[in-house]
DNA sequence: GTGAAAGCGCTAACAG
DNA sequence: CTGTTAGCGCTTTCAC
């Protein structure tokens, strides 16, 4: 920047300002300036400003599984939206390990980033995120149990409630919901979306939460085998999440079973090949780029604001799913009912 | 730091010292120094470090396309190796745009990153990438063109040889090759690969290289349907890759084309989905996540070496991709291929 | 409008 | 072994 400062015949300041098109330089000086930083391929040290600025234009984000295509969807948002405001992305992925998590954080404070987007790899020990981090948080999908914290979510339980009624709807009674242990508030929503709608119809609930997430694939697709042997199978089959779909369309596949003449079927999350099995599968689409859009939108909010002095009160930003019937869902026929 | 420095009776060197483990402090020093860091919650400030330095432990990540799991997979690779070596990851998806790619490559220099991976958008516009960078460079899968680079690549002209070979072998004639424009290198190997089979054997290629990367599934789509309806459709379909392959397979199930009784399908990627389709997908799996290690492995070493002096001659490194045989693919029979 | 100078938090000489 | 000090590249008062 002297260099720059030193060919330009100005000083530092001077380029500085230019820099920042703080618009009180002359116009000729200006050119000036900026043929030096041409000339000399300058680029500001953006570290250095943000040491002298006390802030970052960069935004962590911790993703609990960057394999899962949903969280890619909303992690596209996210980088869009931050690059839109002038800001980059610092990515970890916990593995749905919350120590991980927790070293991430630690880095990433040290970064000194701007704020924080996390969707925490297990909601209960989510509220340790909080401690001793100075930047602002936003919590994405998943959020600390029983506490109010700057989010932004989906309509997990009216989304739920909704696709069980469907599934009701087509004349179906033992409904199956694979989902695997509920460390998610995402998935203690959905579940509970189930059970609402399954207990205002006086089912009987038929939950499969045992198995630890992780292998998500093959859990489903063991849970699922043992399900559809049994002596009264379920004739509906409904996922927390697309990994658990394929766990389960699997398990129809190798049992040679018929969806949905056999076995009606439903997930969460709307990805590319969910249209391009054969049956087409019915699935909750939630709108995960737009979750990570807004996710960025309410961060730089908090930031602006806890530039400001007052604490503000938690924000929550609810966004709406919408079920996508495709051929994977049937009613059920009369002979299988029995 | 300062804070941290009276609160526990020393200077800031000594503070300093102990944070990076210089072993030149006493031991009872060292954890007064140690408690004192504890007790405010004293995290040290990374950019300053590496303004004073004069580097960072940031690499930048530069991928075309975020929504492709295939870089997912790699990515994942890359964090991993990345964290372990104490490094962090900035992310940035150009979106296969290289105007877009251009300008991550401006920010990430500003940010004075230690070190580049760029798996390009166009292979083409690729050796702009390297004007007028500081930090080393380490290609992913798709070169620039014609120039030696340090890179990690996969062998995809083998790859895509025998598995055209592995067809040929089972008595196809006509077989056709998905692939839009081959704006990657490593699409160029592919076809490349496809060719020389095709045309050792004195077959006639069959090529689908005029659309436009992006729209994957759609193009994919609309270009088999069309071929799928031709007067002497092929009897087997070979696709550059995962979406591709999505594409075809939808094209396949819209005119209710048995697979792979009346025409066999494969291509590249090895996705979840491909064991769970019915058929399971034949397909060319890449070592994805070695790629990712592997990459940060040379970068760093780059790193280290150019610290010294002397310029070292690039270095490529080329993982080899498996063959994974499943129902998709199944000899010719006599009355299609007629 | 523009330049000189201080200081953000840290590390590395160097002096003790 | 430990403390003092200079300076990394930038922004920003404050004089001019």
């Amino acid at each position: 920047m002297r260099d720059v400062a030193r060919l330009a015949g100005v000083s530092t300041s001077t380029v500085s300002a230019v820099i920042n098109n703080k618009g009180i330089v002359g116009p000729e000086l200006t050119s000036k300036v900026k043929a030096a930083i041409e000339a000399l391929g300058f680029a500001p040290h953006i570290g250095a400003r943000g040491l002298r600025l006390g802030r970052t234009n960069v935004i962590g984000l911790i993703l609990p599984d960057i394999t899962n295509p949903f969280f890619v969807q909303v992690m596209r948002g996210i980088e869009d939206e931050a690059i839109k405001n002038g800001y980059s992305l610092m990515v970890c992925n916990s593995n749905l390990r919350s120590s991980l998590e927790m070293k991430h954080l630690e880095v990433l404070n040290q970064q000194r980033v701007g704020g924080l987007l996390v969707a925490p790899a297990d909601s209960y020990a989510a509220r340790d995120l909080l401690v001793r981090n100075c930047a602002p948080v936003v919590f994405i999908m998943n959020v600390p149990m029983k506490m109010k914290v700057n989010c932004v979510v989906v309509n997990d339980f009216e989304a739920s409630y909704e696709a069980t009624h469907y599934l009701i709807g087509l004349g179906h009674r033992r409904i199956a919901f694979i989902g695997g242990r509920l460390i998610f508030s995402a998935s203690v929503e959905r579940v509970e979306g189930y059970r609402k709608a399954m207990q205002e119809s006086a089912l009987p609930l038929c939950e499969e939460l045992e198995f630890t997430p992780g292998e998500d694939i093959g859990n489903a697709l063991h849970v699922c085998l043992k399900l559809l042997r049994s002596t009264a199978p379920p004739t509906a089959i409904f996922c927390l999440n697309n990994r658990l779909l394929l766990g389960v369309l699997r398990a129809l596949r190798e049992l040679r079973i018929a969806c949905p003449e056999q076995v009606s079927v439903m997930g969460f999350d709307d990805l590319d090949w969910a249209q391009v099995f054969d049956p087409s599968i019915t699935v909750i689409a939630e709108p995960s780029y737009e979750t990570g859009q807004k996710s960025v939108q309410l961060l730089l909010d908090c930031i602006e604001s806890s530039e400001g002095s007052a604490e503000v009160e938690p924000r929550e930003v609810v966004l709406k799913c919408s079920l996508c019937i495709r051929e994977s869902t049937a009613r059920v026929v009369a002979s299988i009912e029995a």
